[in-house]
DNA sequence: TAGTGGTCTAGACCACGAC
DNA sequence: TCGTGGTCTAGACCACTAA
């Protein structure tokens, strides 16, 4: 039987609540600067490494931030791009030329850094369901998306390299309606979607390349493309920013 | 970030980065038991903080979880469920008296705990989406899932109390087809749905509830249910274990 | 009971940011 | 320059787990 519950709470924890509750009344709003270090060492009487637990916590759920020489501040949310997984896919947005990622990030700057095009051989659950043969080489497009200048996703898309040789889907430039135009005008036009999601931690990588505070998960977007004939033509591995996307799916009950 | 000659890079990172390897290797699987603390200390001659922070940064990437008294240990992931979003809300589900959770846990054990049904003013987002009045009652409905005994998602539903008054909506069994059935009976029957999707670290009570190890973060789908008149009759908010779920969506290019 | 991780103290030097 | 958070040390007591 627990007792007493409010006494054998560690310190660092209810000194995270203290400041959980002070972040969720409004006394520090998003972007403010919370109590340094050495106040909490005070208010608290606690040691140092007391008072960096406690803001631990803070900082695990995503809740504050650190800066180095200036301090911890309350997490500014970014901006909610609105994805919707379905209508954004709509012939009608890439057939007329259109970009996807433009319709998305409407309203702000879109941008799109090319990482590389290569040739490799996929890992085998892609190859597989590309129907790829073994050792078969897959066209490998390395993408990053930006946002008014902040990075919101990297992507990976795979390709038959066969398929798609002497295209401009192996430029960085793909054109007017982009991949998807492109494959249509080889009779390989997708008109079927899967796209599979998860999410978890980013490893430092990833963290790095998007540009993510602590305690910001990444979700991860698999979308595989499937032509009239049911035959796979492309997997994109995307890794978003979890605190810049909702994504969403709007359908008739089947 | 490290872009330093590797002279210059954070002991508790660099022993990080060698237990990730050595886990990446294969040398340590899921569930075996890392090196202790005391260990690091001295292969690696440091004190025992530094050993600890080494560890806080595998914790915090969701690969290792310590056990008081134990050890550290490799994590072990979860079932996979696999979350059909829209195939799963077909009408021949329901319509047919099934449920549409036992079908997501096929091949395990599901089982639904009823937290508590209550009428309660909703939230000014909520209540908006489904035209209630200022001030009228929505219908709360507060389940958690559990799969093979593994808690694995926490839902909250939202209904206007007054059309839902006096059926079994109200009550912890629903009967066959649930919800749906009971809403199709009163003619509004959902026919159309849209899920948003969104991911972000859990809260100490979440994680408490679903039992996470640190660094797995939670996927909240919120779900808003349409009639054929184009009213939303229900708002389903989700947390879900993110290490347990893979969200599936297919649909043709619209 | 022996060993583990959880909490906590009281110091130290450093790099960085704001002024 | 001065205060900030980042890193690190060398101890301590405790609760818990496993043998």
């Amino acid at each position: 039987m627990p007792r007493d519950v409010t006494g054998r709470l560690p310190k660092y924890l209810r000194i995270a609540a203290a400041l959980k509750d002070a972040i969720a009344s409004g006394e520090y709003g998003p972007g403010d600067r919370l109590p340094g270090e050495s106040d909490l060492m005070s208010a608290y009487g606690v040691a140092r490494m007391t008072a960096r637990q406690a803001f631990g916590v803070l900082r695990a759920e995503g809740l504050a931030e650190a800066r180095k020489g200036a301090g911890v501040f309350v997490r500014e949310f970014r901006v909610g791009i609105r994805r919707r997984g379905i209508q954004r896919l709509a012939v009608e947005v890439w057939g007329a030329g259109g970009s996807i990622w433009a319709a998305d990030g409407k309203g702000h700057e879109p941008l799109v850094e090319v990482l590389g095009i290569t040739e490799e051989t996929a890992p085998a659950s892609i190859a597989d369901v590309l129907g790829l043969e073994d050792g078969a080489l897959a066209c490998v497009r390395r993408r990053r998306f930006l946002l008014d200048a902040q990075p919101v996703m990297l992507a990976t898309s795979y390709l038959d390299a066969v398929l798609v040789a002497g295209t401009p889907i192996t430029e960085p430039d793909t054109g007017p309606g982009g991949i998807y135009a492109r494959l249509a005008e080889l009779g390989a036009g997708p008109v079927r979607f899967r796209e599979e999601i998860r999410s978890r931690m980013p490893g430092p990588e990833e963290a790095a390349r998007l540009g993510l505070a602590a305690g910001t998960p990444v979700v991860l977007v698999c979308r595989t493309a499937y032509t009239a004939e049911g035959k796979a033509v492309e997997v994109n591995e995307m890794v978003l920013d979890s605190s810049a996307y909702v994504l969403e799916y709007e359908f008739d009950a089947p």
